[in-house]
DNA sequence: CTTCCTGTTCTATTACATGTATAACAGGTA
DNA sequence: TACCTGTTATACATGTAATAGAACAGGAAG
């Protein structure tokens, strides 16, 4: 597992690590039940503070995406306890959805050209995404495989 | 046409205008050439300083997408002089979109469905949208199409 | 020419977001 | 006991968002 940072990007940081996250766990990459590193632990290896990664894990965890408890750190689980998913979900990301689109069609890109580009990122996802884990715990990061981009100038 | 906004959302004001106006790109309703109104009206209707909408324009036009002056106002249209397409539009653009469509699979929501959803709004977009007007010049908002969600609480 | 409306630029202020930092507390583990 | 975990609180510096007022330049219309 790869996760990279663009310290020059306009993302906030613990949104990026959030995004990253996130499509790990479209790609099956991270199943459920697998741990993911202590915030002191990923803040190390990533050189930011341990509260920027605690603010994406609390981002995730609102989402209904981790569970998190002292004794185990964070885990891949949608938790039962944290009520039903959102309902207003599907209507926001829609409306996501429809302003992405809309710039791709608006910059010129063919409406055709960009369903196809929808197609691949969706295989990629596929039928292994999350919800299908094992509830094998492999280990999300350990040291040195996090990855920063750009930096100081 | 109607430009809404969301007082309450954490998406900034001028971010969403320039969001709507981008959708209204992709659905045709605004053709090229379309007049948009000036910073100091649109505010106005909107109920926002014209700073504010001033730097939506401002966005829409590093992107390329409209052309502005101060004999016509603000009129859709690539200029040809504002340089070429940015060329690290595609990949910046996928990225996001990756992101997205993580979001929704994560979520739980079957790729299948999300792939259905995305083919909806294409259609919406269909093949109307953007450098296929005929040059006419409809006004794009007159006074009082415009329309403010939340508000104070 | 004068008046009006346009975009553009400058400065300033208030409020909030971001990121870092230090410290302390609670609970499970070795 | 010692250590590592999450959690919370506070503080600080920096940047962004949004508003506001003022001034200037250029085209349009009287």
């Amino acid at each position: 597992m790869q996760l990279s940072l663009d310290v020059d990007s306009d993302v906030p940081i613990y949104q990026q690590i959030r995004d990253r996250i996130v499509e790990a766990l479209a790609e099956g990459e991270l199943a459920e039940g697998s741990a993911l590193p202590s915030t002191r632990q990923l803040g190390s290896d990533l050189a930011v503070n341990f509260h920027t990664v605690n603010k994406a894990y609390d981002l995730l965890r609102h989402e209904g995406l981790i569970r998190v408890n002292r004794k185990s750190g964070a885990v891949v689980r949608r938790d039962p306890e944290s009520g039903p998913p959102d309902p207003a979900f599907p209507d926001e990301w829609r409306a996501r959805l429809r302003t992405l689109l809309a710039e791709a069609v608006a910059q010129g890109l063919d409406p055709g050209e960009v369903g196809q580009r929808v197609g691949e990122v969706l295989e990629g996802f596929g039928h292994e995404g999350f919800s299908h884990g094992e509830s094998g715990r492999e280990e999300f990061s350990g040291a040195g495989n996090a990855v920063v981009k750009g930096g100081p100038t």
